[in-house]
DNA sequence: CGTGTTAATGTGTTCGAACACATTAAATAA
DNA sequence: TTATTTAATGTGTTCGAACACATTAACACG
């Protein structure tokens, strides 16, 4: 169209110099004219290469929040399999830094393009991303953020929003003058976010009276968390609303099964069997989704469109903040 | 690999037939062996067809509530436009069936290979339906569903079970004796549905006395409607807790404002931008999100996917019924 | 034995972009 | 003027699959 050959125009296209301004101005103008745009069908067959995404997650089997997470890996996987992105996953134990750190170690010598990782260990994850960087390894995060110099591409939840929904919920179903207790079980340190969140929302409402305290359990022992818990509501009557920062709200019914029946609110975290069951017996009032599949699915979708097909990547990408019930729940899992 | 031409492993593929026995077993066990899969970017360059996917909605400009379906037809669009997928939208008057019957006749005449839409009109679709049978176009249906004789996808929310999710969260936040008015505004057929919903889960719940009536207004001179409302109100002295089937709950709000102030429960659907404001001050409790940008989306997306991946298609998709309050609503828009 | 017929197999081109390489035109030095 | 450099432009091949077309092999028939 311009009356100049391929090549010329490919110079044009990729700036690669040595085109005179007489041709350029012919290419440049049909260009614009026609709006081309790259067929990114072609340009991957030409390219051929194939995508090397590794993924640090925790072990689905030492805790079972990250089975979806697992899932949507592997069903992002099937679905750039055939374009030429390959998967590759590293399981750590998610109370043992020293399995981060060695199977981080393992995923970096591999050399991938992207390095997916759910940083759980705030210390372990910045040395992680400092390697990646020098080794000039891409970074995506999901589940939490950690505060870092560099950049790198997070997906997931804003936390403390999460701890305001949860806030608002409660705010709707409680009842005038009850008091709540924000419960940690087996705290990790991004569980504070939801806290804070939970807090600032009754701060920040007129007229609201409740007095919200926050209480930590580890759970590595049934009967002795059992204990600590029924310790703590003797010494608390007043205390009949929970707002338990991580998935683990089922244990927390199950303790209370021990104890004597009455009417408690319960919001809790995450799809989980469990969860599950006591949402549609009424024992948990609302689950907040954290929609670790997604966030997994995402994960690796987006890298690989953008290797694939030149997407663009956004830095940073909160997902929605679901709210569960028991007759909206089929639909998340 | 199997020492034959890539032409009878061509034939072998594509069951041309000519392949011998002998060769064909030879082809066949290299194909099991390396697991073969097709590239589909190769596939797809090389058949390179452009495909063409119209879309009628009611046009966005008439009814508020179709904004974000026609944002999700233009990003999808976008993103597959440089794949060759064609979209087209034909806009009809929500208020009248002859103009849906006009543009759909247009959609048809150009013999596009599949056909989107929302059939909000019930017997007018059914006759698009056996045109585009006849004519052997594809049909995706979004936005609520209609029971056809045809092989057709479907993309959206259960209707009935959305009125359960919203019967659960007024179960949850309302007073004991209080009693309930569902009110459809504009009733369009497919809202039945919901009212249906709605009842079923307080007959199902054991030990739930609230009186649940249902009342329909038409908003087309506003103060008719506030008017009505108010008559309503009058006669109904006990009811302070309120389900609107659709968009316009807001308008329901406006007209609560020319009566005396008190507490009143409302739950609705649909993040327009009035619902949006009531939602934060308070006078709307809950929204439900029926994700029209979504649903538009998906069903352009699926098609196009299919189109040129052969991606596999699901024959009914039930999107999630999201909760939403003042404090994940940023979320969802 | 040659010829036609059909089954079986092989070859060449195309899609759009990327890039290596070849060629031509203009400018400079010997 | 001729050789040499370099700037500018053009040509050919490749990616993996699809498909048109060409070729070979096998066998029957006059």
């Amino acid at each position: 169209m311009a009356g100049v050959s391929k090549g010329t125009v490919d110079r044009v296209l990729h700036k690669r110099g040595k085109v005179s301004k007489k041709a350029f101005e012919k290419v440049d103008k049909v260009l614009k004219e026609i709006d081309y745009r790259p067929n990114p069908i072609a340009r991957n067959l030409k390219i051929n290469k194939t995508y090397n995404i590794h993924v640090l997650l925790p072990d689905p089997r030492k805790d079972p929040y990250w089975i979806p997470a697992n899932e949507g890996i592997i069903e992002a996987s099937n679905q750039f399999m055939p374009f030429g992105v390959m998967v590759k996953k590293y399981f750590y134990d998610p109370n043992d830094r020293s399995s981060f750190l060695e199977e981080s170690r393992q995923a970096i010598i591999s050399q991938p393009d992207v390095l997916l990782m759910a940083p759980i260990f705030d210390n372990e994850s910045h040395e992680v991303l400092k390697q990646c960087c020098e080794n000039k390894i891409s970074v995506v995060l999901f589940n939490n953020h950690i505060n870092s110099f560099k950049e790198q591409i997070f997906i997931g939840q804003d936390l403390k929003q999460s701890g305001r929904v949860a806030a608002s919920l409660m705010d709707k179903v409680i009842g005038e003058n009850d008091e709540i207790a924000i419960i940690h079980i087996n705290k990790e340190p991004h569980m504070q976010q939801k806290e804070n969140g939970f807090k600032e929302f009754f701060k920040e409402k007129s007229g609201s009276k409740h007095l919200v305290l926050s209480k930590e359990f580890n759970s590595a022992e049934k009967r002795r968390f059992n204990q600590d818990v029924s310790d703590f509501l003797k010494s608390n009557k007043s205390i009949n609303a929970f707002f338990v920062t991580n998935s683990k709200a089922y244990i927390l019914i199950e303790a209370f099964q021990e104890l004597e029946k009455r009417e408690r609110i319960v919001i809790g975290y995450d799809l989980l069997k469990p969860n599950m069951k006591y949402l549609k017996e009424g024992a948990i009032n609302f689950l907040i989704h954290q929609k670790p599949h997604r966030q997994a699915f995402l994960g690796v979708s987006y890298m690989a469109e953008h290797f694939l097909f030149g997407k663009g990547l956004p830095t940073q990408e909160f997902l929605p903040i679901d709210i569960v019930t028991s007759e909206n729940a089929q639909y998340y899992i």
